[in-house]
DNA sequence: TGCTTATCTGAACACTGTTCATTATTCTTG
DNA sequence: CAAGAATAATGAACAGTGTTCAGATAAGCA
């Protein structure tokens, strides 16, 4: 039995998110529960839910590793290409390449969903709109003359459906032949989008 | 117990399928079990087993059902509008209101997986490409010049991108404040594909 | 009628998330 | 230093899950 005050709350907290992550890399969705978890860090059952209210807290914790993660990639694409074109487009293959390297947890950060009437935290809210931040910026570039909702509209029309063909293409619902790849269908998309989105929006 | 050939197989599968539809617009996703399906078709679950292979299978053609129904509906709004550019507006917008109408079964649509290794029968894909073909019509009226694998690549970069706002925007991906709905993200996306695919693709 | 064959059952197994009375350990106080 | 209070961790228990399969039951046939 591992003893008192051998790790803090906070230390298990880490440790357990640790844990799902390598998890999930190694068996998939279908493998996280409470138990592997917790013999993982050497700890029982009991003592993750002393330190999370549920398996749900955890896999938020474990989402928003994610995001963070899906930040970084996306802010060095962001950072690396000079041309707002070429910034959108390492972007959204940056998602593509994180989606399908970490597939598992970026499954869970769509598949989990809170019961209902369980409102989602507005710390993790607030990464979320930080990753669409990275997008809008680039777009303000490109056509600088949208209001405010205007450029959250584009950006979110953009970044779904990035993430649209993400999620056909990664989970073989798209009927490609082999001809076709994700990768392809990721670049038509920006082009496309951007060609309208240059002449105007709304 | 139900008596010996009061149902030949084919009608256990049907009653299975359409209790397993009731259940999920019920109860949810989380609601479907086995034993809730055998219970509510008057057998048990050793039954369900004889006529399913598993769970898998049962989802399966309960997806089946609904890409069906997801299908119908699109087909109306392909014969009801007049020119192709509202036709796929018309069709964007049915899928949207399938998705909400019915979001357990929408949502289970893709966030079934098998096991790895085991593929979607045939017949399944079909009905996806099938789909997929309600869409293709339309961008061909607009844009004749193109070839097979063009018209495959536009179609599945417009349905993923419809497809990928509904998911994130009926998750509550978006951290879209009260201004904007999902209907408005779907216009603005058809709108503005449409724009960048009258010029040309590729 | 008795026998075979197809149908159906439901207990059993190994798993899941979650709770909470017990126990083990440390800290504090006399 | 010893006794008591407070904290930390356990693990058995509960209700649920998908899945299997020996055995019970009913229908068809000789």
């Amino acid at each position: 039995m591992a003893r008192r005050s051998d790790h803090s709350r906070e230390e298990i907290q880490g440790m357990a998110i640790r844990a799902a992550i390598a998890i999930l890399s190694q068996e998939g969705l279908q493998g996280l529960s409470t138990r592997k978890v917790a013999a993982a860090i050497g700890y029982t059952v009991g003592t993750l839910y002393l330190v999370f209210k549920n398996l749900d807290e955890l896999i938020l914790h474990v989402n928003a590793a994610a995001l963070d993660e899906l930040r970084a990639v996306m802010e060095a694409e962001l950072a690396k290409a000079k041309h707002p074109q070429a910034q959108l487009q390492a972007m959204a293959h940056a998602y593509l390449r994180f989606a399908r390297e970490h597939f598992a947890r970026w499954s869970l950060l769509f598949s989990h969903r809170l019961p209902e009437k369980v409102e989602l935290p507005s710390w993790f809210h607030n990464k979320v709109r930080n990753l669409f931040a990275l997008v809008a910026q680039p777009l303000q570039q490109i056509n600088p003359n949208l209001n405010a909702l205007e450029y959250q509209q584009a950006t979110r029309v953009l970044w779904s459906s990035v993430h649209g063909v993400c999620e056909l293409g990664l989970n073989d619902k798209l009927t490609l032949g082999g001809e076709i790849q994700a990768e392809d269908l990721i670049d038509a998309l920006v082009k496309n989008y951007l060609k309208g989105f240059t002449q105007g929006w709304g």
